[in-house]
DNA sequence: CTGAAAGCGCTTACAG
DNA sequence: CTGAAAGCGCTTACAG
């Protein structure tokens, strides 16, 4: 007999799963058990007639392949840990989406991790998702502690880092230049004959990112020979609620201010929303910009002018590059601009 | 010498991970790979010294246990699935933030599944899901195909069914009543003097627990012999522009309609927005309710009264159901009834 | 195209 | 408190 691999083995009561395994689907389709690996993960090297049998069998038995022995066997299994700064904050909820959408089509699982922006969280969780011997890993942001950096340039997975593009610490990157979508701003507030503009954002020590569109926007204005009238922190999560706060703050600090540049979409909507109640005109007393582009900008009075990061499709392609590097295709563009767009209203 | 347990094998050219294994732990402290074991996994059963000898050779290897390997040897790994029916809302993102929170801080994985509000692709993630022999579940909803519930009552770990309040099909529940919900809010209108009631909802076969809320606000109404006015389907995701594009039907529709409560508050604050555009006045000319209790809604204008759902609290207690069920404690209460808070506000 | 043997890196169950 | 043996359920590498 051939399938004389699938004898019962000894088994001094072992804690078993219960489920039926690659034995029991390879004794009823009376094939070896190497048969069914192959019948499932490449049907074309099985003959017809074998592949067929085997296929009755999975249906019969109800089998589903334990993971963990697949993974182990081949020190490779199908799950992308994606670090995420922060979970409320619906900027990140369309990245997953992004990068679900694509791993999720061809059978891979995504790990979630939330750092809420500590770098030292992000260590742990890296190493703690490394356990699990992941395909690739895609990671927020290019900066890291040196012991995540280490960890990561030691792994020899393909890796990903997102959200800001430049050139990649461990092996690729996609995002978009804050620097510059901050510059784009300040041009566009120029052009729009703005000549008193502040900026405001909160934690900018921790959302390093929402300080480099500062960095740029403050840059533009320089060369165009504008000084930025000022610079409100903001020490608490961006809201609606906060933008509210802030307006009012700006209003009484710096009465002369024709233009503010917020650090996000919420912020912004925030001011937009509480401005007639201050009895502030938006944009005759001041011009009112975000960064984001969320859809809720479209629909508060006046419509939000703000820079549409394409978040989804920076999520599907963090995905798409990750699978090629996993297949061992090409990468040609390790580091890639997936660009920002301005999107000009009413509230400049 | 105690420790012949961690000779080199002969391994044929097999792949290896490349990272340290228990048995290079072992060999470095000289104890037996079992100890390296037990003092990861349970100190206190090790002496002192070995574990101090365990201890630095972890540290000195850098050494990450490989899950698979335990997981597998265990039958049973530290995951849970959690499935939610979208990732385009804000409400999902909450509930997944509050079970993170929990699981993670004593080691669980979370694997997000997204059914897209499709049960046949419930069922097929579920099964996929399984491969990885879980600790445990969590899955929104009691609706499910007959297969997912066969799968599910088959498998033998805890399982929680979140969102809505009721008989759990599997094996745990927490959530709210949508009925209850519905009918609070009925209540609330009435008692404010409106009488001229409608309901505004989108994808109502899919996005059954809205259809639920209308369900319990018509019998309230009809409990005060008052008939619900309209009932508005719209057959696209809410968004707060369709909530405005809704205000403009309603108005050409049902002209004479005093108070809408829209089936979340995407909806109903779009409405509020576009309303000024209208020309109608909120809530003179017509009052708005919501549901969810979005940070938004208290920063327009007027601010929107609605139902807050505790969703943070509703994801941080599956996972503490979950992780009791786990740990074999005993869970009194198998179906938990999380509760809801009518705000009212200026747009009612 | 097919299979027997060996092994992935852990934990269980047993024994002291 | 400690360890040797066996096994979890797959895939790799080899051989035909």
């Amino acid at each position: 007999m051939e399938t004389d691999d699938t004898q019962d083995a000894p088994n001094k009561g072992r804690r078993r799963s219960g489920r039926a395994t690659i034995t029991d689907v390879a004794r009823h389709a009376n094939v070896a058990r190497i048969t069914v690996s192959r019948a499932i993960n490449d049907p074309g090297s099985v003959s017809p007639e074998r592949r067929r049998r085997v296929d009755a069998a999975i249906a019969a038995l109800g089998y589903v392949p334990n993971r963990h022995a697949g993974s182990l066997a081949s020190s490779m299994s199908p799950v992308v840990p994606l670090i995420v700064p922060s979970l409320s904050n619906t900027v990140f909820l369309e990245v997953i989406r992004g990068a679900q959408s694509v791993l999720e089509a061809v059978g891979y699982e995504l790990l979630l991790g939330n750092t809420d922006y500590d770098v030292e969280r992000e260590q742990k969780l890296m190493q703690t998702l490394l356990g699990w011997s992941p395909a690739g890993a895609i990671v927020s942001g290019l900066r890291h502690s040196d012991g995540t950096l280490a960890m990561l340039r030691r792994w020899d997975g393909p890796c990903v880092e997102i959200m800001e593009y430049g050139t990649p610490n461990i092996d690729m990157n996609v995002g978009l230049s804050h620097e510059a979508a901050g510059a784009t701003m300040a041009r566009h507030l120029i052009a729009r004959g703005y000549r008193r503009i502040g900026f405001v954002g909160t934690l900018l020590e921790w959302d390093y990112r929402a300080a480099q569109r500062l960095s740029g926007f403050q840059s533009a204005l320089d060369q165009a020979g504008i000084e930025l009238s000022f610079v409100e922190r903001l020490e608490a999560p961006s809201t609606v609620g906060l933008g509210g706060k802030a307006l009012k703050r700006i209003f009484s600090h710096h009465p002369d201010a024709d233009a503010t540049f917020f650090a996000n979409d919420d912020l912004a909507v925030g001011a937009i929303l509480e401005a007639p109640r201050l009895g502030i005109r938006v944009p005759d007393d001041m011009a009112v910009a975000g960064f984001n582009g969320l859809n809720l900008g479209n629909h508060v009075n006046p419509r939000l002018t703000t820079i549409v990061s394409p978040r989804l499709r920076m999520g599907r392609r963090a995905a798409e590059m990750l699978l090629a590097g996993i297949r061992g295709e090409p990468v040609p563009q390790r580091a890639q601009d997936i660009g920002f767009r301005l999107v000009p209203q009413e509230s400049t």
